[in-house]
DNA sequence: CCCGTTTCTCTTGATATCAAGAGATATGCT
DNA sequence: AGCATATCTCTTGATATCAAGAGAAACGGG
């Protein structure tokens, strides 16, 4: 078995020996597989009429549960966004009819994003796409090792969890 | 031991009960790290007064091994990119003395880049530094669980090597 | 040898993002 | 109470990217 990341390491030894370039073959491959990730996801959400970033807003409100319903603000935090992108996105998925904007009653400066019932539907749609899409990648990987898996990649991720707010997918 | 995605899961499993999102527990993890990893990488990079594009291309050429020279074509399927982003990259690179362009003399159509004296300096100060912090993430983990993880990783990677042309970082 | 096709680089136009800041409301300290 | 500061959303201007295509040179079959 070998991938990208082999040939990649081999070049680096030979032009830069003084180096110890073995960090590389796992980072390099954690990187590159989020590549290809963000790949297929983006095929994935394209075949349920969702980009990406569609996905991303329509699921942090999908997870809130009900009233599905959440700040900007709040989902500017959650998806690692600036206030302009939120609001342009915001504004395309209400044109989209997926979600809705409301005044918040609680602030008059605020308003409260609510998904819609076609919101939920094609967020729904696309998570279970994705995951249908993310098994059969594994596929192959039996129990044992994906925990095994999981728990190496906690233990590099856990410290990395800094006062952050949010998730994403 | 617990991370962002442990979160994510619990949040998941409490919304969509008829869905079992246990893959999320490897593929979510990889693409969070790998997020995690740009941030940490760019910041690197500043301290080198390079940019992470500037950082791809100048470690295309080096890798490439003397005399760090390809063509435009090339650098643009290694790196993932399109010919007009290529150009861009390569005017402000030249304007930054990094790298030169200079006339095919087998092919009139077409121009070589060539890594220039500082490009090279650059490029290889920011990989000893990226090495530097790559080895102090992974600095808790015995050699046998880096190798462990990396097997595991290479084999979700290498199924996904399609006909691709080159490599990146 | 010639002409259609491919390959190569660069140009153009559109778009999503970010950084910075504006305007409005809320909050807290004295 | 009152005033300074913080918070919230949206706006503006700049930038890097992509998709599509133009122009020039190379290639290859008849």
């Amino acid at each position: 078995m070998r991938d990208e990341v082999d040939g990649l390491v081999e070049a680096w030894r030979a032009e830069r020996p003084d180096l110890d370039i073995e960090p590389l073959q796992v980072l390099s491959r954690v990187s590159r597989l989020a590549r290809h990730l963000d790949r297929a996801r983006r095929a994935v959400f394209t075949e349920h009429g969702l980009e990406p970033w569609e996905f991303d807003v329509l699921a942090e409100l999908r997870r809130s549960g009900p009233p599905y319903e959440m700040s900007p603000g709040r989902l500017l935090r959650a998806t690692l966004v600036t206030s302009g992108t939120m609001t342009n996105r915001i504004d395309r998925l209400a044109t989209a009819g997926l979600v809705r904007r409301h005044p918040d009653p609680a602030d008059k400066r605020g308003v409260l994003v609510r998904l819609s019932a076609e919101g939920q539907e094609r967020v729904d749609a696309a998570l279970s796409a994705l995951i249908e899409y993310e098994e059969s990648l594994l596929g192959e990987m039996p129990p044992a090792e994906r925990e095994r898996l999981a728990t190496l990649l906690r233990s590099l991720l856990s410290p990395l969890d800094e006062p952050a707010p949010e998730a994403g997918v």
